[in-house]
RNA sequence: GCCCCGGUAUCCCAACCGGUAGAGGAAGCGGUCUCAAACACCGUCCAGUGUGGGUUCGAAUCCCACCCGGGGCACCA
């Protein structure tokens, strides 16, 4: 760094020889004073009122970067607020320090994985000790340690014994680069939501939590979370667990079990045509003739060839093979073909689909390939779909539809179509969610082992509490290599291991979990944090929480946030909590861009923290990240000035060495105008920090930094007590986002620290009564006159006055009044 | 294709329930201070709210359609 714009004021500043504002000098002197005083050690047994703020963990890789600065800035707001309320507030802080980029720079480095988390832990550590959040830094902890995952593993024992763990064999999604399956909500449009990598399928056996038990649940909490949760977060939920309403039909195959499947459109049903199955289901293998069984294995070899990209793109021809065989449609008795095909997902619904070509766009193209019948039996109005091949969704008129012919609502059609359907037994109204069960094992090493054994004669055991943790197996560099299996199979002494049930030889579970799983529950952890004999405290979980407010980046929408969602209904069947969500409210923070883009290495458009911090001082970037932009916006670096809030905040400092009324003085008898917008601004800032909106808060401290400068320079001078009040004033709020300063500032001003404790002021109502207000007076709707008049002027008088006035009179020119529209004290509206 | 959110000065952003479009900042311009500059301080310019309709005495705000940007879901039957 080149220059110290902070210094500069050194040169200047005559009205303040002796003191200079000194960003770092400040930085390295409160350090020391915020440890000793133990500002922010949340007390279990504090009398005060519990708030719980959260601010998700990092993952230590490498230092924080800008993304973590302006998360932890915006969230501090909050935090520092509620102590200033008087809360008691829990904010603690960890890691979340399993995952692959630690795994992977062990391979590289030939050494343990442990060895570069721990030190990029410590190096996070200082650097948010530096950036003065308000931590309770007692409550750390990393999800890597055995304190902590032996907790994560005996709340997967709890969740087995409950049935919400499991074991299936499917296909799965298969990262060929990381060398480990995912989780659905890992691959995003074909691809490792981590490394890139495109996404195959493979088909294994693996580990579950039971997500969809709760899909209902998930939806319906949705609604009491939207008044308080970003709508985006809860739109891209409702998505994520897709419900929809319909049907499932049972189509009866000669020779074979009846065959059921899902459709949203059971009154359609009389213009099925034909029948699809997902050709990779075990039902296509199972229906397929004889003549047509080599057919489909040459099919299926074809679609393993195309992956989930390829299966992606929408207006991709339709392909399939007859499996020769018929179904019967239930409501018409006709006999119609049966297909697999591969635009029919195996793992939703049934995994078949009855076509009804005319109404299904898909359907539709498929008939036209194979040339397969199209009936019409909604007629919309619109052209027919059996000659444009434009398949009709609409409403309309049901024909060749037996019992429903001539009626014409769809909603009414299917609904009287399932009643139908459910009077003889071939079919019963359902919902279908899209959501899918969370699969949880990993084939890497740098997580919790999955604390199962296999035994010969028990088969799956879960390993007993007494037991755990179950250590991960000393492994390092080479052995860690992917490939393809679990690399603790490879530590075959630590496989070997005896039944907890029978004590016979046995074999432990070598998968390690999804390090979401670790996350899911660390808010829980943070309450009792080094309890040695259980998970969390339940009680204190009662005290503290849910999370009054949860901060972190959209990116989690669906992830993290639904784990986290899924462990706490769970946790609460078992008894363990008492409340349903775990974040009350939530808000997510937007990103930190440079000139239009995501910051990158390859775009060279990185903006590095350190020097930010380094040239400016921790206040000055952390209040342009709070005063750049509303919390959910992204923030450009190269539309904000940190120069710019490095000179406010120089600006604010130097006004508390020009207040010269000692501290304590009487502030009643201060100076009218100045004490009215300090009342204001106070008041305003409240409801500002409650609704989010800190960065109007940040431009209302601004406001009031302006008014005492002003009153110093050339109004009530600084002795005067209002010039005291104001200044405490801008300390206080300061305190919230530029804490160095802040705490700088009381003390010159004669206080004690810390100013992070100072109790937020109770403001005189009397001052926020306006002596007089404008009113405007509009004819047809056009601003014509101004007045100023008594706040509590009553509307008649209001009116007479209005009219009087010359400036009206004269745009009414003599026209005839028609109604006047009076709101009291600001506004007289004159219809003519 | 379906679903959410947004569009206000040169830029980042304010505007409670529909009631004077501007709080704050950045950039610009002018001035005071200075030998000069920087800093500081003072002042000042700049939009009628994406487009088109509608409701209303009155619309940035509510309704409809469209355009643009961001996001979610997507061969999910």
């Amino acid at each position: 760094m080149s220059e110290h714009p902070q210094t500069d004021a050194a040169t200047t500043a005559p009205e303040s020889t002796e003191a200079t504002y000194d960003a770092s000098a400040m930085e390295a002197k409160w350090r020391g004073v915020w440890d000793r005083l133990e500002l922010f050690v949340a007390d279990d047994e504090s009398p005060r009122e519990k708030k719980y703020a959260l601010t998700m963990f990092p993952y230590p890789s490498g230092d924080l970067h800008m993304g973590h600065a302006e998360v932890m800035a915006l969230h501090d707001v909050i935090a520092r607020y509620w102590w200033l309320r008087g809360y008691e507030v829990l904010n603690p802080m960890g890691w979340d320090s399993f995952g692959l980029p630690a795994e992977n720079a062990a391979i590289r480095n030939d050494e343990h994985p442990a060895t570069y988390t721990y030190a990029n832990i410590e190096t996070q550590y200082e650097s948010f000790r530096r950036y003065g959040v308000s931590f309770d830094w007692t409550r750390r902890f990393n999800t890597s340690d055995p304190e902590y995952y032996k907790w994560t593993q005996w709340l997967f024992t709890q969740l087995y014994a409950k049935g919400l763990a499991y074991r299936k064999n499917s296909p799965v999604n298969w990262c060929p680069v990381d060398q480990t399956v995912l989780a659905n909500e890992q691959v995003v449009d074909g691809a490792c939501e981590r490394c890139g990598a495109e996404v195959t399928k493979r088909e294994l056996t693996q580990w579950y939590f039971r997500t969809t038990a709760y899909a209902q649940e998930f939806l319906d909490g949705l609604d009491d979370l939207a008044p308080t949760w970003p709508s985006k977060v809860i739109n891209a939920q409702r998505n994520w667990i897709g419900r929809s309403e319909g049907a499932h039909v049972s189509f009866d195959i000669a020779g074979h079990e009846p065959v059921k499947v899902f459709t949203t459109r059971p009154d359609t049903l009389w213009g099925a045509t034909f029948m699809v199955v997902a050709a990779d289901a075990k039902l296509a293998a199972d229906l397929v003739s004889d003549e047509q069984r080599q057919a489909l294995e040459d099919y299926l070899v074809e679609v393993r060839k195309a992956s989930d990209i390829d299966r992606l793109a929408t207006d991709r021809p339709k392909s399939g093979v007859d499996l020769g065989i018929t179904a019967t449609n239930p409501v018409t008795g006709e006999q119609i073909p049966v297909w697999a095909s591969d635009y029919v997902l195996a793992d939703y619904g049934t995994g078949a689909i009855m076509a009804v070509p005319a109404h299904d766009q898909r359907d539709l193209d498929f008939a036209k390939v194979f040339g397969l019948p199209v009936r019409r039996v909604v007629d919309t109005g619109e052209e027919n779909p059996e000659e444009t091949y434009v398949a009709t969704t609409g409403n309309g008129v049901y024909v060749n539809s037996g019992p429903l012919d001539g009626l014409a609502d769809k909603s009414e059609g299917i609904r009287r179509a399932i009643e139908l359907l459910e009077a003889d037994e071939r079919g019963t109204g359902t919902v279908n969610f899209r959501l899918r069960d969370w699969l949880l094992s990993r084939q890497r090493y740098w997580g919790a082992p999955i604390p199962i054994v296999h035994c010969a004669v028990d088969g799956e055991v879960a390993v007993p509490v007494e037991q755990l943790p179950v250590l991960l197996p000393e492994l390092k560099g080479a052995d860690l290599k992917p490939k393809g299996t679990s690399p603790l199979g490879g530590a075959t002494d630590w496989v070997s291991t005896t039944c907890p049930t029978c004590g016979g030889p046995a074999q432990r579970d070598t998968d390690t979990m999804d390090t979401f799983v670790d996350s899911s529950w660390y808010f829980l952890r943070y309450v009792s944090p080094h309890d040695a004999t259980r998970a969390f405290d339940s009680e204190l979980a009662d005290a503290w929480g849910p999370i009054d407010l949860y901060v972190g980046g959209d990116e989690h929408a669906v992830l993290h946030l639904l784990y986290a969602r899924f462990f706490t209904k769970a946790l609460r069947d078992l008894g363990l909590i008492t409340w349903d969500e775990p974040f009350t409210s939530y808000l997510s923070q937007g990103k930190v861009l440079n000139q239009g883009r995501k910051m990158s290495k390859s775009l060279g458009n990185g903006v590095n923290l350190g020097d930010q911090l380094a040239e400016f001082g921790v206040d000055a970037v952390r209040l342009t990240l709070v005063f750049a932009s509303p919390p959910e916006d992204n923030i450009d670096w190269a539309d904000v000035s940190p120069a710019g809030s490095l000179r406010f905040l120089q600006r604010a400092w130097r006004l508390s060495g020009d207040v010269t009324s000692e501290p304590g003085v009487d502030v009643t008898t201060g100076d009218l105008a100045l004490r009215k917008v300090t009342a204001r601004v106070i008041t305003d800032a409240s409801t500002l920090v409650e609704s989010h909106r800190f960065n109007v808060m940040v431009a209302r401290t601004m406001e009031l930094v302006n008014a005492v400068r002003k009153a110093i320079d050339s109004g009530c001078g600084g002795a005067d007590p209002a010039v005291r009040e104001a200044t405490e004033t801008v300390a206080m709020l300061l305190s919230m986002v530029a804490p160095y300063t802040a705490e700088e500032m009381w003390e010159r001003l004669g206080h004690q620290p810390s100013v992070a404790r100072v109790t937020w002021p109770v403001v005189d109502q009397a001052l926020l009564v306006e002596d007089s207000v404008t009113c405007v007076v509009q004819v047809k709707g056009k601003v014509k006159g101004r007045l100023e008049v008594s706040p509590d002027i009553s509307d008649s008088e209001l009116e007479a006055l209005a009219l009087a006035d010359d400036a009206v009179q004269r745009a009414l020119d003599g026209q005839t009044v028609r109604k006047v529209i009076v709101r009291a004290p600001k506004l007289v509206s004159i219809v003519v």
